[in-house]
DNA sequence: GCCAACGTTGGC
DNA sequence: GCCAACGTTGGC
């Protein structure tokens, strides 16, 4: 099981559109960044991420698991592209703000930190539980 | 709205 | 294969 961290623009794509897919979930695509598609290459079924909003928001607002696995990117015919399905699993009771982030030492390390314009991005198991305890939600 | 950081492209 | 130019992203 591993962890990882989706960003998007809410006003493209946010939690609520995430959501209204249901179990079904909806192919997080338009990713044109080889380390982000690589990152998608090895995401397995079952694996969890976090769900941020990028831009104004600048929080992470839920949790998703991965429903597909890697597959060609249906809003491009350049096959150097591919992306995971992703569904909504659950909303976190608070919003974990990017600030909430810097200012925990032990997330100095988190990629969201190093390198904010990665759009698709590890997390680590230690990342993930305080991530999620700041959340007031549960793993 | 600005700008820094980064990734990609294309000419050489 | 290098590097300058350009485009995009996202925090501030």
């Amino acid at each position: 099981m591993a962890y990882w961290l989706f960003k998007s623009e809410p006003s493209t794509w946010g939690w609520d559109d995430q959501v209204a897919k249901g179990d079904a979930g909806e192919e997080w695509d338009g990713v044109r960044n080889y380390q982000a598609r690589n990152f998608m290459r090895e995401m397995k079924l079952g694996d969890l991420g976090f769900f941020y909003h990028s831009q104004k928001d600048r929080e992470v607002v839920g949790i998703v698991e991965v429903c597909a696995e890697a597959h060609p990117d249906s809003t491009t015919d350049d096959d150097r592209w591919e992306c995971v399905d992703i569904k909504a699993v659950r909303p976190f009771k608070a919003s974990v703000s990017l600030d909430a982030i810097k200012a925990d030492p032990r997330l100095a390390e988190m990629v969201l930190v190093k390198n904010s314009r990665l759009s698709v991005q590890p997390v680590t198991e230690a990342e993930w539980k305080i991530v999620c305890s700041l959340g007031n939600t549960t793993p």
